[in-house]
DNA sequence: CTTTCTTTACTTACCGAAAAGTAAGTTACC
DNA sequence: GGTAACTTACTTTTCGGTAAGTAAAGAAAG
């Protein structure tokens, strides 16, 4: 019933194997940490249940990390480096800001789509830090935003980008990236690759049929028969069923 | 320091002061309740806080919800309830499915911005929720979902949209919608008509430059000038700093 | 090679704070 | 006086974090 984590190493698979290799064991608890947190949130998480996942107690987590905000941060950076790290390898300096937003997309959403950290940054909620640490990982994460909105005033500049408003389309486009950590099944029948090709055909070409396209840039286009399309619930007409009525003090309840 | 919610209405703006106006208390729970939950999370909110807020103890609150879920349940009920009359007031049930979506797409944003309720089911997390509840907000959103899905489904057989995964369509546009929650302030500079205008276009138009337009469609440019484009804090080559060294037990954090 | 000492890597048992929720008493209006 | 609308005082649980002790793996000494 449980639904197990397959974490491939298991650095705690028993406590009586006790191997001197404390980064590897870091490395476990903040990969099954990163789980935990974007599974159930990170105030859900207790230390108690992250130490319970890795067969030890939770004074064990407190010797390889200070506090649970530390655990949390560590989080954040890794997947910060991870996602720069890709827009470094996609990004070619002399593109147009078309293309490089483009690439921005794919390697965005193949970031947040592949690495648990890379959903970190995404998803999780940066309110439950302290100040200090808060503003830390805004700087990090306003870096990322920055460098897209970036690319799309050079791209109005330029000309391979229509006339917008850079500041709500870099928001936009970062929002529906981000937002694919809440939808996003790693054994689901959406593979990584599909999704970032419909990303950035979506953001930048738009859903509009295009009548006259443009004859040097040709839209990729999706096959259909190969996208596994589950069966899904569709409007249904049931009326908005309002909480069971529990008998107890109904007083003040007025409907 | 603190910022405190402008409200207008103030039903216990003191204790003295006690009106038999269940209906409008509850509201004003419900409400303030909404901007909290907002501002730093259904869990991170306590039910003390809400009740200081409020000018009313505790107990108070449970004289009028029976638990904490119930008040944030009716959060997203409402917030349902008002993305659901946007909707239903924007369609026009004969029109092409493009041009449904762009009217569902500015409906939505528009609710999210506009009303705490609205960005209550975009942004809340229901993780916190118990299963049987969970259950009940997640078929509303999924119906919600659903219709857009359904949309751009339409708009691809009557060839007004191109040919694309609607699912993964589907979700980027409501994630590029729900994020706006994140970003968003009541009293910044960019206003509701704004956002929902440049959501539809880029959503539906693309960032790309058409150099040959279908003729007759005319995407609406925006005046970049009448826009209050902030100075915003550009990538900056600072390195990432560590966590600041705490002198106390350093044993085990290897680096 | 054995004994002892040191460090690593934990464990058990506990503390204090916070937070959801309750019991029972109190005030003010009709 | 009766009921609506609260308050004060309390219980229980959960959770982050700590104090103190301990088993095992080397290192050093004899």
């Amino acid at each position: 019933m449980v639904k197990r984590p397959k974490i491939a190493m298991e650095p705690w698979k028993s406590f009586q194997v006790r191997k001197r290799n404390p980064d590897g064991k870091r490395d476990a608890v903040l990969l099954t940490a990163a789980h935990l947190f974007l599974e159930q949130g990170y105030r859900r998480t207790s230390m108690s249940e992250l130490a319970k996942r890795l067969n030890i107690t939770k004074p064990a987590l407190y010797y390889y990390f200070h506090n649970k905000e530390e655990i949390v941060v560590e989080c954040y950076r890794r997947g910060i480096a991870v996602i720069e790290a890709g827009l470094g390898d996609a990004l070619v300096s002399h593109a147009a800001g078309f293309d490089k937003v483009k690439a921005y997309v794919e390697a965005y959403a193949t970031a947040v789509v592949l690495h648990e950290f890379g959903r970190c940054v995404a998803m999780l909620d940066d309110g439950a830090l302290s100040a200090t640490t808060r503003r830390e990982v805004r700087s990090l994460k306003r870096r990322i935003d920055a460098t897209l909105r970036g690319y799309i005033e050079e791209g109005m500049k330029d000309g391979s980008i229509a006339n917008c408003n850079a500041k709500i389309a870099a928001f936009a486009i970062a929002g529906a990236i981000n937002w694919i950590g809440t939808w996003y099944q790693p054994g689901g029948p959406l593979s990584a690759a599909e999704i970032g090709e419909q990303f950035s055909l979506l953001l930048t070409e738009g859903l509009h049929r295009q009548v006259a396209r443009a004859p040097e840039r040709k839209a990729a286009q999706v096959d259909l028969s190969k996208t596994a399309m589950v069966a899904l619930v569709r409007p249904k007409p049931e009326t908005l069923s309002r909480s069971q009525a529990n008998g107890k003090h109904d007083r003040g309840h007025v409907e």
